[in-house]
DNA sequence: ATCTAGTGTGCATACGTATGAAGCAATCGG
DNA sequence: CCGATTGCTTCATACGTATGCACACTAGAT
């Protein structure tokens, strides 16, 4: 027996009234004591907070969503939990939220889309973070008839809203010129899928960055798809087969990149001896020194800190505390867009082409 | 402009009486239409549904919810998401929870103790699974107290409650049997923490297969920590400095091992050749080439969905299919506890101990 | 003593849906 | 031809909280 009741009775199903019955008030008068409204006398408030605290008082957050159409609660929409790249995201995004008053609902992408869209414009949550990849699908348009606000994390859209991404060219950009610089001239890619800002955009980078430097991707060393492990591991396989092969490949993050380096530890490839990897990320389990993977960093947990923020600076019609550094100067009433300046980081994935 | 409204207007707030008034009914007709009430005739159901349809409604969750004290959301209590381990029950978690018809409210316990509590039992959930580690907390009590309907996930605590969990007990045995097989005798451990069943039984259980082999574990040889990657990294550093060292080494779940391999490789330990090392719960990280973890599998998957299938039953009064493969034959109206067999899976981190 | 300003509380009602009970019309049996 | 039954719909209200507005009461000014 823990610490029971007293009185042996049950907290459950009281109300305000229940409170100001006890209180000898009116229930208005409980909702706005406990609320913190000036206009409630000290000695009130104290006696309201007594019979509150006696009767073990919660308010129901149905009750005062309905009346006041807020609900604290705000989505997360992702594509796969299981993905190690998520839980990066979910995490700081779940932290900055509560402290922020929010709860957190997760949704997947997985559930049928129009049954899915259904349950996000149902007014249950007051807005929704998109860090989903199929940006491509009526969502974001819904969303936007349905007047839900909303706010792209590590992706953008064509519908115009919040973002938080990193320069995801530049950060390409930075691989090529490390390649490059180390000596490789025969470069592949695992590029993220086409229909993702994400993924496009690191290969554009990364192409403009080898064109600087006079060099082509042959397209035999160059492969889309999802950002999974089991992208990287596949098409390993694949490029070992082909002739010539690349020495280095470009990975669209580091579950990729990690995949890579996974199959090339089962098929006996050496790394960074025969094939260069470099990822993008810097999700912790790349310094592992399993890994030791050379990657792209940026602050995932800021970029989901500051989208967490954006939104619900959005969502509250607060815009005062929308300046954590790394804002662009535009500081308009319409879409905040925050970008993230990618590093370099050097570890033991990558190093000078093998000597034929 | 993708699909615009036909008219312009906005579906922002189009509520239950908008349809009545279109269709020409009575608000209520239009609840028990949609809801599928068999009083209501066919063509007043057509009818409705255009209406519906054509203003583009969505029944409000709020309203809904305070009508029917009942809100389909299913709290999910993790301890730290960027723990590996986690997203394998999460994952499945919210599958499963949307196929049932319900949404998911993640909830981690860095928050204060007291405050989160506060946010449970609000109603704004129906339940809530406890997938976290510190049940020596208050929590479950004051669920209990509220009559908030909860489930153990991978763990169990002192209030009754239903629970889904591995044989722990069983499962460390068949490490330590395993262990002596190979013929090690210097065996060290890194449990997990004593205030969590999922440790303490898997404690339990190796330290019984142990003894029945006649062999015990030296205090040296032993660590508890929480089942964070770290724990791991850390224990291995001090095992190597005991005089003598152990020889094979039985981690609390596979996140510590993998910890405990990293750094191996990072100090230069040879694994299997110099030390054998064991995990609990077969994640899938566990089976890739960069670690090859021998360890105890059990169907995290099927866990989580048991868990979500317990609850909602409970949550929501049914109690029919409550009956999957592996449940107790306890059919009673008490509580329900489903306990997975545990199989251990020989990969490549355990073998002979090194010849001295 | 009367009026004004200010302070604190209660009253009425909104929020959107669901549901028991009552009403109404049509059909049926005698 | 009337009462009973059935089928469908509306009425009234509950769910729990928040808030505009009216009202009562106190104190200070004239």
């Amino acid at each position: 027996m823990l610490d029971r009741d007293r009185n042996g009775e049950e907290d459950v199903g009281i109300t305000s009234r229940d409170v100001a019955r006890l209180a000898g008030v009116s229930q208005p008068t409980v909702s706005r004591a406990l609320r913190g409204d000036p206009r409630v006398s000290e000695d009130t408030v104290r006696r309201v907070r007594m019979a509150a605290e006696a009767l073990n008082y919660v308010p129901s957050e149905a009750g005062r969503s309905l009346s006041t159409q807020i609900s604290h609660r705000i989505g997360v929409l992702v594509t796969d939990l299981t993905n190690p790249f998520y839980p990066h995201l979910v995490g700081p995004l779940h932290d900055e939220l509560e402290q922020l008053g929010y709860r957190m609902m997760l949704f997947t992408e997985r559930s049928e889309a129009t049954a899915a869209a259904e349950r996000l414009v149902d007014r249950s949550i007051d807005g929704l973070v998109l860090a989903t990849s199929t940006l491509d699908s009526g969502l974001p348009a819904e969303l936007d008839r349905r007047r839900l606000p909303f706010v792209y994390l590590n992706r953008e859209g064509t519908v115009p809203a919040d973002a938080v991404v990193v320069d995801n060219r530049r950060g390409g950009e930075l691989v090529a010129e490390e390649l490059v610089k180390a000596g490789h001239t025969r470069i592949g890619a695992i590029f993220g899928p086409d229909n993702t800002s994400t993924g496009r955009d690191r290969e554009i980078g990364f192409r403009q960055g080898l064109a600087d430097a006079g060099i082509a991707l042959r397209p035999a060393h160059v492969r889309h798809g999802p950002f999974e492990f089991d992208t990287g591991a596949q098409a390993l396989a694949e490029f070992l087969g082909a002739d010539p092969a690349p020495t280095a490949v470009f990975c669209g993050n580091d579950v990729v990149a990690i995949g890579v380096i996974d199959a090339a530890r089962r098929l006996g490839v050496g790394i960074p001896e025969q094939l260069s990897v470099v990822g993008f990320d810097d999700i912790p389990m790349a310094s592992w020194a399993s890994f030791e993977l050379s990657t792209v960093r940026h602050d995932l947990d800021e970029m989901a800190r500051t989208a967490a923020r954006l939104l619900v600076a959005r969502v509250s019609g607060d815009d005062a505390d929308l300046h954590p550094s790394g804002v662009d100067g535009n500081g308009s009433a319409g879409q905040r867009r925050v970008t993230l300046e990618p590093h370099f980081v050097a570890r033991r994935t990558h190093a000078e082409p093998p000597q034929v």
